[in-house]
DNA sequence: CGGGATCCCCATTGATACTG
DNA sequence: CAGTATCAATGGGGATCCCG
């Protein structure tokens, strides 16, 4: 879970996921309520972790993309799971 | 995530799965850390999300089983992913 | 544009003691 | 035994400013 750590880092992830590549003022953008310093923050852990990788490309002014490892992929799957479970759990919890 | 946040979280569950109905203090002894506060706070909070029911035995002194419900059984699949998946990444991570 | 550096707050957690 | 109450510390995360 270390990994999950953090308020954003599945948003994150699913984020570039649904991109496949990603700006970083885009994934500011989709990432409702990060800030800067929190992204900046929580991307260097993905990357730390094997999970993105980061691009500066060679542009006026500096763009960075990130996209997911093939490592990072694997986790689609449980982010999958872990969402579908979430919204079976809403709908028992909440009532309707 | 709400659901299984806290840093307890996970381990309580999986210690109650394991020994199918638990009680409070054997569970305080299997999760090596934990408060009894922070144990009651928790098992609180998934008692909440219908995770775990808990019963109080009529012994003398008072003691007061914890088990899952199916729809806590439901999460065990999603751990075993999860615990799968992170055995997985600290290999790639660390090395060897 | 992408991010580093600082300051600061408050929610989470820990330690300890107490109760039914 | 199974909690509850209280106090104190820590660190995650927000706001703001700065830099290449």
């Amino acid at each position: 879970m270390d990994v999950l750590s953090g308020k954003w880092k599945i948003a994150i992830i699913s984020s570039i996921c649904y991109y496949n590549k990603r700006r970083f003022s885009d994934i500011l953008n989709d990432v409702v309520g990060i800030s800067n310093k929190m992204l900046s923050k929580e991307l260097k852990e993905l990357e730390i972790n094997q999970l993105v990788t980061r691009t500066v490309l060679d542009t006026q002014p500096v763009t960075v993309q990130y996209e997911l490892t093939e490592h990072g992929l694997t986790l689609k799957t449980i982010i999958n799971n872990l969402t579908e479970w979430g919204i079976e759990h809403r709908k028992r919890i909440m009532g309707k």
